[in-house]
RNA sequence: GGCCCUAUCGUCUAACGGUUAGGACGGAGGCUUCUCAAGCCUCAAAUCAGGGUUCGAUUCCCUGUAGGGUCACCA
């Protein structure tokens, strides 16, 4: 029975694709996938004024970035498939279960005639695989709308049909489909399509419990792509957003997450969106990407001034990784004091904070750094010599015996003109030999007046 | 407003009707330390309210309240 499990995720190419449908595509996948299904794409684009190729293409390219392939290999278009949708319409007219409906409240934009199905004014009582029985009274829905035109069907004639040719054997959507239901399946009954198997999993609300949108900050896939957000990072986080398989483990891979998925286990309340686990989610993974992935990622947002492939960018790798939760913040670090600022050009700093707080001399400073740029000098200038671990070597002895924020502490202020800086043996390979000694005799410059 | 769905720390959540109501994010404090960060440890923090059912309700039922969804010739 697994084997015949179908679903899939009918985006409407009217507007980039949303966080939100990420999760609703994912949580198909992930049940289908579990269930050694099929799980396909389809994009709902029966509103010729609205959609555009533009976000069919963000969607699509959205899905292959983050991993989530479809099995159907050509993606299927309804507006292509205006044919099946008149065949369906045409038999419905003829068996007397729609007719056509001339309009007097005709508003503008609206067609003077529609199709619309005849209602047989019911209860319809469905099972959802999240929310068990539902029942709703169709009455109140009218003989609704179901086509503007033998051409032109509107979504849920269309969706239904599709869905029947398809296959489809579990609808799994956003809870704002929830009352859409009834109405769709007044539909498969009036084409005679067998019923699917719904589940309506919760929303996910901006923190203040609206609809989430534009007004709270990035909705679109393609914008937390640009701020460099981890595509494993996006689907674990997203997940576990109205899901979690039961035990104390959160960190999933998207394998993992196929072999644990079980939808009975999804939330029935709505989640809200929180940022600060996403980031989580991202520090997390980040740690785990071998430096070659993480250069790569890095690409985009590095300075002009430095080279992913330099030396020197291989030496600022380890500092980079533990202070960034997203890669966009790379861009921004290297031009802040007290981040990695000093890397491109050494502020203008005051002396006095060249003294180390405890033992607050100017010549106790100045003795220290003049050790230690005779030590430096002693280091010969190569990529493989001039490393952080010769230079700790060179200095490491004299500052346990000297008192290590006394000798220390001067040096990395000389080094990087911040009271906040990585440790200054870091520091100085990065910065090379030769502009580490130009610091330090700046600082010894300025410890003289 | 009608109809529908929902309700555990601030947030994401765990708990076959029996637990000191657990974990994670965030927060606070501490340890480590030449700064910052990381790391490690500790702490604060919740069963919406009121009725039932039951020996016993976070858990089942009802009512209220609150939040969300939907009421298109959009999807």
């Amino acid at each position: 029975m697994s084997n015949h499990i179908i679903t899939r995720f009918a985006p409407s190419p009217t507007g980039n694709l949303h966080i939100g449908s990420v999760r609703t595509a994912l949580f198909n996948y992930l049940f289908s996938k579990s269930n050694d299904g099929k799980y396909l794409l389809r994009i709902d684009d029966t509103d010729k004024t609205r959609s555009t190729k533009a976000y069919e293409d963000n969607i699509v390219n959205g899905f292959k970035s983050l991993g989530l392939n479809w099995d159907n290999p050509k993606l299927i278009r309804q507006s292509e498939r205006t044919a099946v949708y008149k065949k369906y319409l045409q038999k419905l007219l003829d068996e007397n279960k729609a007719f056509i409906s001339k309009e007097n409240d005709v508003k503008e934009g609206d067609r003077a005639e529609v199709i619309r199905l005849k209602n047989p004014n019911k209860k319809v009582t469905f099972s959802d695989l999240i929310r068990n029985e539902v029942e709703f009274d169709t009455t109140e829905l009218g003989d609704f709308v179901i086509a503007k035109s033998l051409e032109e069907p509107i979504y849920h004639f269309a969706s239904v049909v599709d869905d029947f040719e398809m296959g489809i054997t579990h609808v799994i959507r956003a809870e704002e489909h929830l009352s859409n239901t009834p109405r769709q399946i007044l539909i498969q009954e009036a084409i005679g399509a067998n019923r699917p198997i719904y589940a309506h999993i919760p929303m996910i609300l901006a923190p203040d419990r609206s609809k989430l949108s534009k007004r709270h900050g990035a909705t679109a896939l393609t914008d937390y792509f640009e701020k460099g957000y981890l595509q494993e990072a996006i689907i674990n986080y997203l997940a576990f957003l109205g899901w979690n398989p039961g035990g104390e483990r959160e960190l999933y891979s998207l394998e993992e997450l196929i072999k644990t998925f079980d939808m009975t286990k999804v939330q029935k309340a709505a989640a809200i969106f929180n940022i600060e686990k996403l980031d989580w989610f991202n520090r997390e993974y980040i740690t785990k990407l071998s430096d070659k992935d993480f250069i790569e990622h890095s690409k985009s947002f590095i300075p002009e001034w430095l080279s992913a492939d330099s030396p020197q960018f291989k030496k600022l790798l380890p500092l980079l990784k533990e202070k960034i939760t997203v890669f966009s913040e790379i861009k921004t670090i290297f031009e802040n004091v007290n981040e990695l600022g000093f890397v491109q050009k050494l502020n203008n700093f005051a002396p006095d904070l060249l003294l180390w707080k405890k033992n607050p001399s100017r010549e106790v400073a100045h003795k220290h750094i003049l050790f230690v740029k005779e030590a430096i000098e002693n280091i010969q200038d190569s990529d493989d010599t001039f490393t952080a671990e010769t230079i700790k070597n060179a200095l490491w002895k004299y500052a346990e015996e000297n008192g290590k924020g006394d000798v220390l502490w001067p040096l990395r202020v000389a080094l990087t003109g911040q009271e906040k800086s990585p440790d200054p043996f870091t520091s100085a390979t990065i910065l090379g030999k030769q502009e580490s000694l130009k610091r330090i005799d700046l600082a010894l410059a300025k410890l003289n007046c």
